[in-house]
DNA sequence: CTAGGATTTGAACGCGTGTTCAGTTAATAA
DNA sequence: TTATTAACTGAACACGCGTTCAAATCCTAG
């Protein structure tokens, strides 16, 4: 055997997801070619051939990395006797662990529609877990009495709408920190689900 | 002259634009060609040219147009003295335009960067001025103080993404009717900015 | 019925696409 | 030093793309 240590694949591999990742977002999967790829990890194109068998289980393996990161992350988040706090830990996580993967978040939005069916069933039931994390909490805090909504399953779709739409318009040099932004969106969504 | 009231164009025409915008926004601009278009008119791909300049001119004149609407029918809106009924009638309004347009707005939201840069800005500037009519709404309940909140361009974007968020899930043939879903997210608005 | 313009066809253009693969290069194990 | 193999190149493949345009067709005004 030859080339173990010395191996240029574990940095390839990465280099080639990360520009998959940011061309995806910034142009769209059917607008960027393969070729273009090559060229922003500064390869030829016939070379990406070795870190995935083609473009489309390239975009898959961008959505289905960023679910997994993102259900992992959640499930090891504490969870608190009230709804309340469970609600404002949910609130913030998702803020900030959206702000950080612009680009993921975007092409998991933009480019289900570019997945096989298959594929596409994978992502879909990845983002139900995630949806059903937020509604249990919901369902919690109105058996509990702290919440006030008639539709735990709409109220959470409402909520999560509203804070993944940060994304669209937040910017880092803006006038706002995004912990201002926590404080703002938390206030909101508190009031949404508990007032009335 | 000849062929004027007998004319195909008037048919042709909004044929084009109604089987691009279903194309659009189930693949994808860059991942529907002329051809595909055209054979959904019936045609073939060199007669789509006599109702468009090229690709680029269609999807603009769709996003364009839909954005036409949205501010003509809003601007025809009656104004309300209370900034409360003045947000009911924008939650109200915002939710139903939307809802039976969902392809022009699933395409006003993913297509955005497949337009030219002068064309970007002309619709970016569209969109701007539907944001700042609901902004205007919030700072006028603001200032009545029926509204508590404490940045009327962030309770906005809030607002709408919340709002917009419904032609993600919202199927006709569900559980609950669009009047049940203003029911909802019009509780939620108003506790989202009057609560606290 | 005929003239003439509106509308469409069908073929062609150069070009870029995703993917394959024989051959070349580079780095380590022995 | 040499054998081995991972990593990559560069050319090729068939195919579809947006767009153009001369020719054909269709329809009405006169």
């Amino acid at each position: 055997m030859a080339r173990t240590s010395g191996s240029h694949a574990d940095i390839t591999g990465p280099k080639v997801r990360r520009a998959a990742l940011r061309l995806f977002a910034q142009n769209g999967y059917a607008a960027v070619s393969m070729r273009q790829i090559a060229s922003e990890v500064g390869v030829q194109a016939g070379a990406l051939y070795n870190y995935t068998p083609d473009k489309q289980s390239l975009l898959f393996d961008l959505l289905h990395g960023h679910m997994d990161e993102l259900l992992s992350a959640r499930a090891q988040a504490p969870r608190h006797p009230s709804a309340m706090e469970n609600l404002e830990a949910f609130t913030r996580f998702h803020i900030r662990f959206h702000h950080a993967r612009g680009d993921a978040v975007f092409i998991s939005y933009m480019e289900l529609r570019n997945l096989s069916p298959e594929n596409f069933a994978a992502i879909g039931s990845m983002r139900k877990t995630y949806e059903a994390d937020l509604q249990g909490i919901l369902e919690q805090g109105v058996t509990s009495r702290e919440f006030n909504v008639s539709d735990a399953k709409i109220a959470s779709m409402a909520v999560i709408a509203m804070l993944t739409g940060v994304n669209t318009w937040y910017r880092d040099d803006g006038p706002l920190s995004l912990g201002e932004i926590e404080e703002i969106y938390w206030g909101m969504v508190k009031n949404s689900v508990a007032g009335g």
